[in-house]
DNA sequence: TCCATATTTCAAATAATATTTAAATATTGA
DNA sequence: TCAATATTTAAATATTATTTGAAATATGGA
């Protein structure tokens, strides 16, 4: 993962709307949520909720998909894995503290799991 | 932690050369790094550099310790581990889609964390 | 078709943040 | 104490982000 693309994702989620949105994202699960849902559980008015998904889904962070007359966000699992794997890299001079497992929700969403690229 | 503590570290780590310092310090271990070297190492101006500093230790991700006329930074793990611990927090609605276990240098970090007074 | 619902876009106003330079502070060793 | 090294501060400038409200687009159902 390159540097650039790494702070523009923590840039996106360094902002107190973009985080409850994705927080509420991540909680949701791969399903997702229609975006006025997200709207009511965080209490964002509409457009400057599409302003912060755009933001997000710029990030690479959250996906949309169209379903009926609702859009439907939803996070992006394994871009949220390979940002927490790239702060951790080489964690320590590569004498890791704990051996490091997989995060969460590995594989599932994308089916273009690219593998753990490092970098 | 609350919503303002995690964005404020995430929007601390949002710029490439905060990142690229943080992550110096991350590699580096809890042993730190004398300011000096991490601007010689990320190419960052002194007092860009000091700036940055200021910003990552007021969000609570490093820490400062003087040592003879040199400024040693470290990250604070502990904070970086309740970051991602809350930005995965609650995953999929409770259906963690994996295990999750402890992210890196659980109670390792720094011997004196607590009560450091990096705010 | 027409209306209600869902979401996005636009433009203007406002607010927050980054970068640079030069000067200031603090420590060490001669 | 002086000079050299290491780091911070302050002030000026430049850049970018956020909110708001009105209008636009798109879908589904009466």
């Amino acid at each position: 993962m390159e540097i650039k693309t790494a702070a523009t994702a923590l840039s996106a989620l360094g902002h107190a709307s973009r985080l409850a949105v994705f927080r509420a994202l991540v909680q949701a699960g791969p399903a997702g949520l229609a975006a006025g849902k997200v709207g009511e559980v965080t209490g964002i008015a509409p457009s400057s909720l599409s302003f912060h998904f755009k933001e997000l889904a710029h990030a690479g962070l959250v996906s949309a998909r169209q379903e009926g007359r609702y859009v439907i966000y939803a996070a992006r699992f394994e871009a949220m894995n390979e940002l927490l794997a790239y702060l951790t890299e080489n964690c320590c001079g590569g004498n890791p503290c704990l051996p490091m497992s997989d995060p969460v929700c590995g594989g599932v969403s994308s089916p273009a799991t690219t593998g753990k690229g490092s970098e």
